[in-house]
DNA sequence: TTCGGCATGTAACTCGTTACATGATTTT
DNA sequence: AAAATCATGTAACGAGTTACATGCCGAA
């Protein structure tokens, strides 16, 4: 499937750049819903050169710390659109830890179990206002359809409902149990 | 981390089961939040057999049809139970490929953009019909707190909960290129 | 001069998928 | 008699994490 393949040329796409900072964009608004590390970035750098989508440029900075500027290609280019265009299947459902332990909690008692998705509440609140902040910074402008800024604002605001709906869900199981 | 294995031992601490029929309760209300495949379960069904935390019984069924009835050990109910207690930092946002495919959609053209946003929500709200109808089989009678009837219902709501959220995103990204 | 951040890489391992492989039983 | 489903396994591969490894640069 490649899909780090594609998440990487679609930031080289964007702008020239480096591993180092396409590691840290996979730490920014990217990681609501792509992330890896720099020891699966730097290997997927160079297949992606050998494969001919990508360039990169040696850049000497100061006495002799080499960065390489990585840069797209026209095929790189041609790749990238059609893996934007192309029409999938639905991702199966994300996995997640939090539902298959309150699953099973029947074995729990419901003191435990109340405790277990309180603390989960609180987490969930503290992630909601982070990206909430986040979200304020953009200070009521809604970007301009069809810009770098719109993607950001847009998965962004995607975040928010999630976590929002989790919050709900939360709330409901807790309702349910006192 | 070894989720697969607790996830096993829960359904496993229900009540005695073989390998096939854990396969089939990871592609139903469990597929919505955990699942895997024969491969992966019969290899760590052995591992948790060398641990001491399941047993197995052969049974014949018919003229010579073997099969595995496990069952959970009292090493594996606190194994299970201590997981089921503990308190963990937040997963990571999960990935999603479809906002990876839209964040960099500003090379396509609005036409296009919306294109892509009409599948995935048709495609999405496939998805919420289908929830919707195993929702309506519990037929309005909310399950009793701690049974595990509970945890189905449970989940249940979360992936609706969850599928309502990514709707109704895609709604707010489609109002604003229209 | 030391510490944090910049910058790039590899090795070992775990997790998960696809494909291969076999055979029994039930349903059409 | 064939097809679908029951039932259990292994092999090869790809994706992702943790740890190892090295060296440069700027600020305190």
């Amino acid at each position: 499937m490649r899909t780090l393949k594609y998440a990487i040329l679609g930031l080289v796409n964007r702008n020239p750049i480096t591993g180092y900072d396409i590691t840290k964009e996979f730490n920014k608004e990217l990681a609501n819903f792509w992330y890896a590390k720099h020891s699966q970035i730097y290997p997927e750098l160079k297949k992606l050169v050998d494969e001919g989508l990508i360039n990169f440029e040696v850049i000497i900075a100061g006495e002799s710390l080499e960065k390489k500027l990585y840069t797209i290609t026209e095929k790189g280019k041609e790749s990238l659109k059609k893996w934007l265009l192309q029409v999938e299947d639905l991702d199966p459902t994300p996995k997640d830890k939090f539902k298959l332990r309150m699953y099973f909690s029947e074995i729990l008692n419901k003191e435990e179990i109340i405790l277990q998705f309180e603390d989960q509440l609180i987490k969930r609140n503290k992630k909601l206002q982070f990206l909430n902040d986040v979200m304020n910074e953009y200070d009521r402008t809604i970007p301009d359809v069809i810009s770098p800024e719109f993607g950001d604002y847009m998965v962004l605001e995607g975040a928010i409902l999630r976590e929002q709906s989790y919050i709900e869900w939360i709330n409901r199981c807790l309702n349910r149990l006192k």
